[in-house]
RNA sequence: CGGGGCGUAGCGCAGUCUGGUAGCGCAUCUGCUUUGGGAGCAGAGGGCCGGAGGUUCGAAUCCUCUCGCCCCGACCA
């Protein structure tokens, strides 16, 4: 994309009422506009790392056997009334009534409507296990959102939901979960820490929440500090092996970790003590084991093995995907503005032409530019005929984390410079060389 | 929902107390100069001051109502 003709909004000022990083960020970097209190635009360049995060939790989703799907977000009330819900659930759901007078509302959450579509046309235990997620907007009427996409009203949430015979097939499908999801934010460049967790109004008797640490973070956060050292890696998963599955689980869950919810201030002080951690962290996901809670009285039930007719167990296993943006941010920045890790980065590299106009700074970004597409690789342009120092600003504020900046004065010993910014790492090579590095950077993700 | 605050140009703000018909910086546009970290000079355009009603000769400013947004708390993925 070549930046002159791209729409990136970007605010020199900080826009006043966004009160923490990752807000200030997104709308200093043209990737948000809000447009009432906890709703917002995604402008093309936060649309970009929203598709990004999306599709990744799509790729371990799937790997994990788990079936795509998209229900709407609009609900029948009635389906609601079956659950008990419908009344438990408070002025946080959005409740709507169409010309009919027909009472609808805006789904925060699909457990009553999954639950449907399974009764209708599961009706044996041979056709399990089944998993079913979509990624689809939500909406719950908070009554304070705040802090940009971290706690909107409507927000983009991946909600999967396993269907299992018994209690032990839905554990591990618990634990799978938890593996696909500690995958998950690593390929995102993130230390997300599954803890134990109240199960709140969507019910359960077997839940963790998975908490990035950030200062900024809605929760108190209590953990043994070798728990944030644990890696999955690039290690060999079979989701199908139980015992390995639960294996990973039991090595990421060792270690004391937990919300101020579940806090145990006898077992956090048996930890020693130099590695005793208190600090704050943002919810990124959610898994839960509810057993037959909505199968029940929803009446989906199976027929077992035996022969007898038992209703299914059932659990719910979500992903924050919008908010996963505030709180990679919230993670990775500095005072010049964001720092994307490689796996969601918007796109792969800056080019930075520090002379538009000049014969040979302009043919070598377009072979830098031609070769990095031939690569498969997206780079951001900026050929706009502007100074150095603003070109720079921009690229530091979207936060690519590889630029490479071409200019007369390199060029006439044939070299452009390839600049991290993470680090501020500037190395001179040929174009070539540098296509070929950011190349290789990306090879693995 | 309790408490606090703010709505004035695209963005950040001053002006409101003490009424007299709107201003600053950035951004935008034009010209010239500049050109490796958000340039300089000169000029230009852009606002029925969130909305409605009221008081007044006169309202951004005072009064009433209303809408929106933000912050702290409670609540929450």
């Amino acid at each position: 994309m070549r930046l002159s003709r791209y729409f990136l909004p970007v605010l020199k000022e900080n826009p006043a009422e966004a009160q923490i990083v990752s807000h200030r960020l997104m709308l200093r970097a043209g990737m948000i506009k809000q447009q009432a209190a906890g709703i917002y635009s995604w402008l093309p360049l936060g649309y970009k790392v929203l598709r990004r995060v999306e599709t990744i939790v799509h790729e371990e989703q799937q790997r994990a056997g788990h079936i795509p799907l998209l229900m709407p977000t609009l609900q029948p009330a009635d389906l609601w009334r079956e659950s008990g819900r419908y009344d438990d659930y408070g002025q946080e759901m959005l409740r709507i009534r169409d010309r009919q007078d027909r009472e609808m509302l805006y789904g925060p959450t699909n457990e009553e409507m999954i639950t449907d579509i399974f009764r209708s046309h599961v009706a044996s235990y041979r056709d399990l296990p089944l998993t079913l997620y979509h990624i689809q907007w939500k909406f719950r009427d908070e009554l304070r959102p705040r802090f940009g996409v971290m706690r909107g009203r409507e927000f983009l949430m991946k909600d999967g939901y396993t269907f299992d015979v018994d209690r032990e097939a839905a554990m591990h499908a618990y634990n799978r979960h938890m593996v696909s999801y500690l995958r998950t934010y690593e390929r995102m460049g993130l230390t997300a820490i599954p803890m134990r967790a109240a199960s709140g109004p969507i019910g359960g008797d077997d839940t963790h929440e998975f908490l990035v640490l950030a200062p900024t973070g809605e929760s108190e956060v209590f953990y043994d500090e070798a728990v944030t050292t644990l890696r999955l890696g690039n290690r060999q998963i079979d989701y199908d092996d139980r015992a390995a599955v639960a294996e990973i689980c039991a090595e990421f869950t060792r270690l004391y970790a937990r919300t101020d919810e579940t806090h145990d201030p006898a077992l956090f002080a048996a930890i020693p003590e130099t590695q005793r951690k208190v600090g704050r962290g943002i919810e990124v996901g959610q898994i839960f084991y509810f057993g037959t809670k909505y199968s029940a009285p929803m009446g989906a039930t199976i027929t077992n093995a035996a022969g007898e007719r038992v209703a299914v167990h059932m659990g719910s296993h979500g992903i924050g995907v919008s908010r996963l943006l505030g709180a990679i941010i919230e993670a990775s920045h500095d005072d010049r503005g964001i720092i994307w890790p490689e796996g969601v980065t918007p796109f792969h590299a800056a080019i930075v032409n520090l002379k538009p106009g000049d014969a040979a700074a302009d043919a070598a970004c377009e072979t830098i530019y031609g070769l990095l597409r031939e690569r498969g690789l997206e780079p951001l342009y900026d050929d706009r005929d502007a100074r150095a120092g603003e070109k720079f600003a921009t690229m530091d504020l979207i936060g690519l984390p590889w630029r490479i900046t071409v200019g007369p004065r390199g060029l006439a010993g044939g070299k452009v410079e390839l600049t991290s910014r993470r680090t501020g790492d500037s190395e001179e090579m040929s174009p070539e060389a540098a296509v070929a590095r950011v190349a290789e950077i990306y090879a693995g993700s």
